[in-house]
DNA sequence: GCCATACCTG
DNA sequence: CAGGTATGGC
């Protein structure tokens, strides 16, 4: 069965259905850490509650460890590989990181990443690493001054995101 | 106690 | 990603 309505302009859904999902992880290119206040607004579709909030705070939750896993596992990769300088490490849409990255929030490869995404997910790559290799990484705690970086880092999500049927428009063939 | 967030698991 | 646990604030 369809579940298209023929108010389709103004269904309110009950709960984050799976396009929700997709587009949240679109949304990650733009924003690591949203708030629950600006969650509320690019998903006006949806009817919220503790619930809600909750599950799509823990969507960015997951978003983000997914992501920092990433840089983790490259960083180290790279200083096994030889590298000696941050300097050297460069994510551009033909690195691996990225791949990685971007089959995880963006798998249908449908959606242009914004370039932005690719400087922080770099500027990421190498806190990472000159993290590890200053050895702060003996520290149980050493990833937060990481996070502490990176969460002023999220950039103005686009205005079309907004809209409840934007992933028609975002999404090109 | 309730709720939120962090860390870990499957 | 969802579930469960631990923890900290109110």
């Amino acid at each position: 069965m369809s579940d298209i309505s023929p108010y389709s302009g103004s269904t309110i859904q009950e709960g984050l259905s799976p396009n929700h999902l997709k587009k949240a992880k679109l949304m990650f290119f733009y924003t690591r850490y949203p708030s629950s206040n600006m969650l509320k607004i690019f998903f006006s579709d949806v009817k919220f509650n503790r619930c809600i909030t909750s599950q799509l705070i823990k969507w960015f939750s997951n978003f983000r460890e997914f992501y920092y896993i990433q840089m983790e596992k490259f960083a180290r990769q790279a200083i096994n590989e030889g590298v000696t300088s941050s300097e050297e490490l460069a994510v551009g849409r033909d690195a691996e990181l990225f791949r990685a990255l971007n089959m995880h929030y963006n798998k249908a490869n449908d959606f242009e990443v914004p370039e932005r995404f690719l400087e922080v997910a770099q500027v990421t790559l190498r806190e990472f690493f000159n993290a590890i290799v200053a050895g702060k990484d003996a520290d149980p705690s050493w990833k937060k001054a990481i996070y502490k970086v990176i969460c002023k880092l999220d950039s103005e999500v686009p205005e079309v995101f907004k809209s409840p049927n934007c992933l028609q428009e975002l999404l090109h063939d």
